[in-house]
DNA sequence: ACCTGAACACCGTTCAAGT
DNA sequence: ACCTGAACACCGTTCAAGT
């Protein structure tokens, strides 16, 4: 039960520290939470004693706060993705708003870890380009002024997306048909 | 720093469980949290020892379970007190609204605990006799399917209170404003 | 009827030590 | 340079026992 893990050499102290966030990702994603995982558990399941984890992360949360800096931008780079070598405004911002759905809805647990974890700036970053995708999209529809919308496109959808995975006892509309209800009413131009 | 406390003569075990409830409360609201209060820690603030409060819940879960409950009827009730005797249908409506944005504001701790956690079917209730309230005052007011619209509003609010609390460091507009700029999109027959 | 003490298997973190 | 073992103060929960 001990010591299945090759120890690194000499220059590759990098390696552990990789083994580490996919170890912490796996077991962060299953729950959504972090107080669901221990640091105990993800060293056991990278096969290192705790107090390895300490060489590469200054402790539990930092550990944490690069998973959820490295979700953050596999998000953006899922949703520019999406929305790339689509020329029509209206199809391209629905596109990205799909996309952001799907990434939520694929893995309810990752998307819910990016909010109930305190930001640091790395998030604050990644966050902030997500945020640039979406204000673009709207611009490109000619919506007056864009941020405020943006702002409450983005509340709507992360309560949707949030309220359907606490409430799942609630009698919901399919999601679809709740967000084209909402883009709708918040941006009547995209129709 | 023992036994401070004074035992409770025979029939007043009821006593103990709502002092756990208030500790638990009290501690739950200050971080908002369930991860971040112990059972140990409420025990202790209620000035009995660990295994009393199984005396009174079947465990941890049971006891946050309690104080979620509780709250959710504190919403209802706060909701119900400023909608009560305004006559107007378009302003009871709004009073509804700003009844629950200023109880989430006024305890952010308190009102992310209503949806970080399972809900029992207590809570359920109590949440669906809270959501009762917005369709009855969309209904008051015309509104073409009112459930629909009232399943917007609720996540359009719950989005922009959650994340005004998990981004704090976002360029926000003042929360009245962001409420006004969504009703008058969500339900223009409010105005 | 109401509550405690001691125990068990966990947890995050620190620090000295091993290779 | 990279990692471990042992220890510390915590945690939720159980079970026998005290008043």
């Amino acid at each position: 039960m001990s010591s299945e893990r090759v120890r690194n050499p000499k220059g590759q102290g990098a390696q552990l520290r990789e083994e580490l966030l996919d170890a912490a990702d796996a077991l962060l994603v299953e729950t959504g939470d972090e107080a669901a995982v221990s640091l105990r558990a993800v060293a056991r399941a990278a096969g290192v004693s705790p107090p390895a984890v300490y060489l590469h992360f200054d402790g539990k949360e930092e550990l944490v706060g690069a998973v959820v800096a490295r979700r953050f931008r596999q998000l953006e780079a899922h949703i520019r993705a999406a929305t790339a070598g689509i020329d029509n405004p209206g199809r391209s911002f629905r596109a990205g708003i799909d996309a952001y759905c799907d990434w939520a809805e694929a893995e309810p647990g990752g998307y819910r870890l990016l909010f109930s974890v305190p930001v640091g700036n790395d998030d604050h970053q990644a966050g902030a380009a997500a945020f640039a995708t979406l204000v673009d999209g709207l611009a490109a529809l000619h919506v007056a002024d864009p941020p405020r919308v943006a702002a409450l496109v983005w509340a709507g959808l992360h309560g949707l997306l949030t309220l359907r995975q606490a409430r799942p006892a609630f009698p919901w509309r399919p999601l679809a048909e709740q967000v084209d209800d909402l883009l709708a009413r918040l941006v009547p131009e995209q129709a």
